[in-house]
DNA sequence: TTTCTAAACGAAAACGTTTTCGAAAATAAC
DNA sequence: GTTATTTTCGAAAACGTTTTCGTTTAGAAA
């Protein structure tokens, strides 16, 4: 049904070659046959077939993206940049989710090297504890980058914060206020993001001479609102005296506000809070919650531009490096913390 | 790089066709090479080149998706149900936003049509009055199910609640706790679902006696947290004694709510408010906020299965008829509105 | 033995491009 | 007028499949 080089050919007498040099600019075409042919062919509303232009120039101008989770506002924020900015340079995205489990992670991986996409953007699930199925589509040669959870032991480029300052910031933070016995709620114990903020956290306690107390570290599952509740309560019934908490994401910090309300445990005065990625929640939620901000949409976009580097040059053929972007947070203040001590 | 069916037809001498065959199945080859060929295929690791499928069987196994917005609870869940769908049958979405807006959702359209995707699905854009756009892809050929945000003009699959009874019912309850003067924050002029909430709301009031005011009716623009805060403001300003608000979607009543909240305004004491959409943040916000659930997962499947049934008519020539999909919602009440009058 | 049928295979076309390379024609140089 | 050079074009291969249609061979039927 749709227009083909050879109809467009046969239309005005010319041979295929000419007619698709013609199309894409080629010097050794007649200015007079070269016009009648862009004529005709916006005449015949001709479009060219990407199935046959992906055979023959061996891309499809499509990556692949996977995400633990779709529903989830950091997450969506980052899909929006990378297919903002792939759409700049002509790419399309292909959105996959592995709910964080590692098979879905490896199944997912697969049907994207079948499909033969350009490249991989993913964040890695919490049940991913093996790494070597990224291991593969490195040594198949497309490109891959890794966004937010990412696997230290791969080597590959990599877009992310800087977890473990930001934890400290937040912990710092909350030191500052006043808070003197402060728990923590953290993510999984495999993805590196929370281990990593586990550590800003352990590290801004040392520095400032608070002991730490591994039973004040609370580790999350399935880090959702209902676990923020669970552990909420769960932190009262054992422990006396905490007046803060730094908690892995907003979503558990939220759950984590919603309990004491209910217990009427007084947020801030009596305990002080602050969640993790500034999700949009967090300015609703009463009292709105101190957090910190993870860039998501400007992380999507550098990593689709990092990974359009990568394609670019390994079509090419030429050397390139791997890169490690880290993008900066900052602490938003809100009401879930008391205010800074004067001294 | 990878393996070709001529490289395991030329280790094992075969041709390539008996190769191909043995592959897919065909009746025409004996066990004894049959089932060489295969052992040969995994020894090499062979992977189909979907590129050389997709040219030679005209299709992708690929669906386009449009939303208007991917950072938004409702889209997210439909674009989580889609995929989930799609993967079942073995399909990939490549998803486009169009940003609310009508130049970017034609123009995305015609990228899809361009990569040749086997179908589209697409919810419509705010900003979008024309309709051709989507004739075209029709007069193409291309299966194509709107859900959510449709046009009643255009003839094709469409899945979507009923809006207006929705919102009869939201607007019945709020008469039925004893509200006498119902606001309705509504959504813009254009989109389908807006037009048909604001007449459930417009004929619920008819239903009970109560008269109908246009000066209730606020039009929102960009349907934002920010406007919820500033109509609220201005529906006190302008007049007094309203009890009740319908609003057309959760993130507007949830910025309703902080400005009564602000404002000490008691809700639900002296204003009753409902949304629509049931978005998580509304059981987190407080009060927490009484609304329609609209199955955004169930929605995404359903939008899903019934373009696949399309997609495979079409590829046997088989008849088929355009299906209209209509989700059930429910009324989810929570505490920004008043407990039921006892009668 | 001859003829017929069925089983097993392969040649080749087709899908629609892109791009190399050689040929022809036109122009320039001498 | 001859030779060299440039312009302009087209043939053809290649990308890797799928699928039709013939051909070969072996065995069955006669």
């Amino acid at each position: 049904m749709p227009t083909t080089l050879k109809e467009i050919a046969e239309k005005i007498n010319v041979s295929v070659s000419t007619v698709s040099k013609a199309l894409k600019g080629y010097a050794d075409v007649n200015p007079e046959t070269k016009k009648l042919i862009l004529k005709t062919a916006k005449e015949m509303n001709y479009k060219p077939n990407s199935f046959a232009v992906n055979l023959r120039t061996k891309e499809s101008k499509t990556i692949g993206l996977i995400v633990p989770e779709i529903v989830h506002h950091f997450f969506s924020s980052v899909i929006k940049g990378i297919i903002a900015q792939a759409e700049k340079k002509g790419y399309l995205v292909i959105i996959l989710q592995s709910n964080e489990s590692y098979e879905l992670e490896k199944k997912q991986l697969e049907l994207l090297q079948n499909k033969r996409v350009d490249g991989i953007l993913v964040s890695i699930a919490n049940g991913t504890s093996k790494f070597d199925h990224f291991k593969e589509v490195i040594d198949n040669d497309t490109p891959l980058v890794m966004f937010d959870k990412i696997a230290k032991i791969i080597d590959c480029s990599k877009v992310i914060i800087d977890d473990r300052k930001a934890a400290y910031e937040a912990t710092k933070y909350l030191i500052e206020i006043g808070c003197k016995k402060i728990a923590h709620f953290r993510g999984p114990l495999l993805p590196q993001n929370s281990i990593d903020r586990f550590l800003g956290y352990k590290k801004a306690l040392e520095d400032f001479n608070i002991p730490y107390d591994s039973k004040l570290v609370y580790v999350l599952n399935d880090v959702s609102f209902e676990e923020g509740k669970y552990y909420a309560k769960k932190l009262v019934e054992e422990h006396k005296n905490v007046d803060g908490i730094f908690v892995n994401t907003d979503l558990v910090a939220i759950g984590a506000i919603t309990a004491f309300n209910e217990m009427n445990i007084k947020v801030p005065e009596d305990i002080s809070i602050v969640g993790f990625s500034n999700w949009f929640m967090s300015t609703v939620v009463s009292p709105s919650l101190t957090t910190i901000n993870q860039p998501g949409f400007k992380m999507g976009k550098e990593a689709f531009k990092v990974l359009y580097k990568e394609i670019k040059a390994k079509k090419k053929n030429e050397e390139f490096r791997y890169k490690k972007v880290v993008l900066d947070t900052d602490l938003i203040v809100r009401n879930s913390t008391k205010p800074i001590l004067k001294s």
